[in-house]
DNA sequence: TAGATTGTTAATCGATTAACAATC
DNA sequence: TAGATTGTTAATCGATTAACAATC
């Protein structure tokens, strides 16, 4: 498995193929092409088996790929095998949901807790997890040496929160607030703008109706 | 303003420059550059230049853009002025979050209700907004004509919440189920899926550690 | 006028697609 | 052996970057 130069949208797609090869249940056959992957998927082949061909190192002519020992692989390559710890700040209504959302496990991240300025809304128990008051933040982070933060907070406060993080020893931000953060060179951010994202699946309807009449 | 062509990389970036322009406040200029935008969200300015120009023909060569018109032409492009309607299917903690979610108003998009199996859940009042049996999205759909539906179900229910979305006339979803969703031409599908985002995330820090060491 | 900025045209880069060779 | 599939090499396409002309 050659490690080097694997395409941003490459590492978009690679969930998608272990999702399809997950899903399969029952109906999970012992081998799989890229084209079948491909064909599922609605993607071109070739892009597909480029991109298989990154992973793994397993295909065989005829045959295709052994599906348990490729979901394997991709597991393994998108590092859902080692456990990442978060911690998320915020626990309004998205900051709960994410805190209590089972689905990370499975790529190997576990939300540690979360930090609310809300008193009210600390020390309790959600499903195992707790939401702590914000002065407990920095040690929390540097004790249990957390490396990545996720800011659910309103847009109005999302660069404090980013300033106190990367104070705190946090390394990389998944930003869900509608604003660009300044940050120093180094931390990693990622945006995730959920109106924005909806905005734009209605635009690309609205056009694609205004362009069949 | 020419509509035609706009590239998928420069629709995901002219909501940055609007947000960008929006959190100024009272430090809002009265006119704005691409270079100047370009510098504080560290994208190369050749590349805001052309989108911006994609977008507006207001630029004026020594002065830029007039910032109040600018983003009003952004959210006039990204379709922020008219109002479409969406559902949500599945009303566990994402689809409550989504549901009471203020930022969409922002961004032209309302979420109409959200629908659950759970009889326990429905007919609460979240914000002035509805959660209803299922039995109930059918006829929602077709009578408000909602063409946009929101899948915040488990995984298992997915495809077949799915199905019965493209049945109530929905033409375009966007999906928080990590399952890839089978549906028939000309449906839309965005696809979003969050534990994988996140690990994503960790993937990249990791790997620039690796690189440094 | 001079300089900053827009906007355009050409060059480069990267990703996708196509064609083909290798192999079980 | 023949055919399906992998994997590689070349061609195409699209997006980014660079260079330059236009203009207020």
């Amino acid at each position: 498995m050659v490690n080097r130069s694997i395409s941003k949208q490459t590492l978009l797609r690679l969930p998608l193929y272990l999702n399809y090869m997950k899903q399969l249940g029952e109906n999970t056959p012992e081998h799989i092409s890229a084209t079948t992957i491909a064909e599922a998927l609605r993607l071109n082949h070739v892009v597909v088996r480029k991109d298989l061909a990154a992973v793994s190192s397993a295909g065989k002519p005829k045959v295709g790929y052994n599906t348990e020992a490729l979901i394997a692989e991709l597991e393994e390559f998108l590092g859902y095998n080692d456990v990442d710890d978060a911690i998320i700040v915020g626990a309004g209504k998205l900051g709960k949901a994410l805190l209590t959302y089972g689905g990370f496990k499975d790529c190997g991240m576990n939300i540690v807790a979360a930090f609310d300025i809300d008193e009210e809304v600390c020390e309790e128990d959600y499903s195992g997890k707790r939401i702590l008051t914000m002065d407990k933040l920095m040690d929390l982070c540097e004790r249990m040496r957390v490396r990545i933060g996720i800011i659910a907070v309103p847009a109005e406060n999302a660069q404090a929160i980013c300033n106190l993080l990367i104070e705190s020893g946090i390394l990389a931000i998944w930003n869900f607030a509608p604003v660009h953060l300044d940050v120093p060179e180094g931390i990693l951010v990622h945006n995730e703008n959920l109106a924005a994202s909806l905005a734009l699946l209605s635009k690309q309807l609205k056009e694609k109706f205004d362009a069949n009449t």
